[in-house]
DNA sequence: GATATTTTTAACTATTTGGTTAATATATGT
DNA sequence: ACATATATTAACCAAATAGTTAAAAATATC
């Protein structure tokens, strides 16, 4: 093994590490001897390869959220309608975490952060996310498809219980037998709650057939 | 000031303290010496009125969550029509931060940690919001006003949304002008905000008029 | 006022933490 | 083979952390 692919390696292994641990116990609560320990690597060697924790913490942030915009504007491109164009986009996002497991994760640890470790450049990304959906929203209220609304808003919603149905999980699985009333409820897969909640938010944005 | 008085102030400044640093730093990242600092009082004393961190933490949360649903409960009983009872179920879900300024905060953290710390009389709290949502569905169902639907998927995209547009205000306040085509979108107050993804959910469960 | 009880405090403790350092090991170039 | 550059490591470090303790202070009781 070269000294690149040494070095590739081991930035691989801490990175994944850092990530799986980023995600489960957020940055106040990872330590770096846990990281180094997941990754198999001396804690110096993080500090040499990729430098202090708040650093490695950017970095892994930068890992997950870059290159979704592109993703899904390439999936679109292919669509012809403004609400196939919307479809792709909703069952995109609402099944991201398929893609990016530690995605949902990491949204909550930024948001209820303030977004103190959200780094710009993750920033931008996101942004071109809710710009594609502005573009087929607009192209949807031209066309008389879609009422007109602030794509920020639909994005919320979708983004909001898609994290929010995936990363309740736990406590949903804890606590499935707390009230009475609920525990005879249908339990939905994952991708049962993604397809209603995409064809809740068509129905939501659709105007009327002319 | 009598022996109780100081007693119920001295925990009454503790738990607030804590709210507000719980929220802003989640549990690992609080420190038990600012929290006493917050709330001027000799760290030890926290360990003295209360308990340990955890212990502290789970009476928060439980400061938090307790009598929500006993609260829109109470303003759904004077309403008719099961679309009322839904619409104030939702402009109280959706403005709940005005009551509980730190509840999305905590939200995101539990949900970030996999519900870690989040105490049993919490998960029953808030199984007693869904419960009232599936009645009020249920209602709604048999007059055909509304579809069908298991009332966990609309809780979570109101909630989901609330929070989500609540938290990340820093971050959109920060990034503002981050996307030229982002930057012209007219800029919504959050009870705009709210009355939006009311009428958008209202819409996205009605069944058409007969 | 004397005594008992409770509260409060400053100092303390053992452990952990993020980060550093100098020595050692390995890779590369001549 | 040797010199130089780079990678790796075990040990170290100062500071911070949650929690504890015994004494002092305050309050309650008779």
């Amino acid at each position: 093994m070269s000294i690149k692919d040494k070095r590739d390696n081991s930035i691989r292994k801490i990175l994944d590490a850092a990530m799986e641990i980023f995600a489960s116990v957020g940055f106040a609560g990872a330590r770096m001897d846990e990281i180094a320990r997941l990754a198999s690597v001396n804690k110096a060697m993080i500090y040499y390869r990729i430098g202090n924790k708040k650093t490695l913490y950017a970095e892994v942030i930068h890992d997950i959220f870059g290159g979704i915009a592109e993703m899904i504007s390439e999936k679109i491109k292919s669509q012809q309608t403004p609400e196939e164009k919307l479809r792709i986009y909703l069952k995109n996002i609402l099944s991201i975490n398929k893609v990016h497991p530690y995605l949902p994760r990491f949204m909550l640890w930024e948001l209820a952060s303030g977004g103190e470790n959200f780094p710009e450049i993750a920033a931008q990304d996101l942004a071109q996310v809710i710009a594609l959906l502005m573009k087929i929203i607009k192209e949807g209220v031209e066309k008389g498809v879609f009422m007109n609304i602030n794509p920020f808003i639909p994005h919320m919603m979708a983004v909001g219980a898609m994290v929010f149905c995936r990363a309740s999980e736990p406590i949903r699985e804890k606590y499935q037998t707390i009230h009475q009333d609920l525990s005879d409820l249908e339990h939905h897969s994952p991708g049962d709650e993604a397809a209603i909640i995409e064809e809740l938010i068509i129905k939501a944005l659709k105007q009327p057939e002319p």
